[in-house]
DNA sequence: CGGTGATATATAGCCAAGCTATGCTTATTC
DNA sequence: GAATAAGCATAGCTTGGCTATATATCACCG
């Protein structure tokens, strides 16, 4: 138990400081949850805003902005749901899906110079444990 | 190749997401930039605040501020340098140790519920992954 | 069919983290 | 000892994050 417990601390740990290093060297001037956003949305396709500000763990309101300044820059548009006037789908643009994709493409670059020298093993690892995170964080619903 | 390359990706893609998990189900005003610092000081021993300001990928500016604030809640403190008195030596203090040993307990509650029912091996996997991207992380002074 | 409460998003206003540019003080070097 | 470099602090900005609240629509019920 005790055993768990630390490796879900040091994973998280590791987790805060290897996000800093991808905002930083790959210079890129994006924030974080620019790529959040649109990485939920191109996993798991259009979905509407509070939707996708629980999928991204913020606050609804912080979603609004985010997707205002989204799609200002055409990287997310709004659909109008037809079953409810209230409420919009968001879903990413081909601009959107340009973008992140160069994304990722700048940070395995930037990124992959830390890594260099892994094992098999080891990769084997890395891709293990953020496939099961992967999993994990977006089955749940909060677990608040 | 592009097998570590995509492994890159989605291991950060992942990170992001798990720092919002941390940061919101703890329930904790506090920033993140806080606890990474005080990891960093408490892993690594004092150290000046422009190299921890690297060590914590962040400008030093950034650090001169979180410092400040650190520093008047009394969870770190400033040492004189002896050998150069332009510097200062960043250290924590008992207080920030404890709320730093705290903080890692309650990131181990709160994330425990997402990870219920992990096989042993997806628990090695982690295990592993936080320790390979821990020490990748703290040995480079700097890729870019 | 009208009113009441719930639900979906938007607005307002605040704080902190991040940045660049720049200033001030102390070392270092010639 | 004067010029340059190095270490930290200050100023000022942008953006992400929050809570509280407003607005608009839906859903239900009498």
């Amino acid at each position: 138990m005790t055993d768990t417990r630390n490796t879900l601390a040091s994973l998280i740990s590791s987790a805060h400081r290897l996000t800093r290093i991808a905002a930083q060297s790959t210079g890129d001037q994006t924030s974080p949850a620019v790529w959040r956003t649109l990485s939920i949305l191109a996993a798991d396709g259009p979905m509407r805003l509070g939707e996708l500000a629980r999928a991204s763990r913020v606050a609804q309101p912080t979603m609004t902005r985010l997707v205002q300044n989204l799609a200002s820059e055409d990287l997310i548009r709004r659909i109008a749901d037809v079953a409810d006037s209230r409420a919009w789908l968001i879903a990413t643009t081909p601009k959107g899906e340009r973008a992140l994709a160069a994304w990722r493409d700048r940070l395995a670059d930037a990124a992959a110079p830390f890594f260099v020298g892994l094992s098999d093993d080891d990769w084997r690892s890395l891709a293990a444990a953020a496939s099961i995170v992967e999993q994990r964080i977006s089955d749940t619903e909060a677990a608040a």
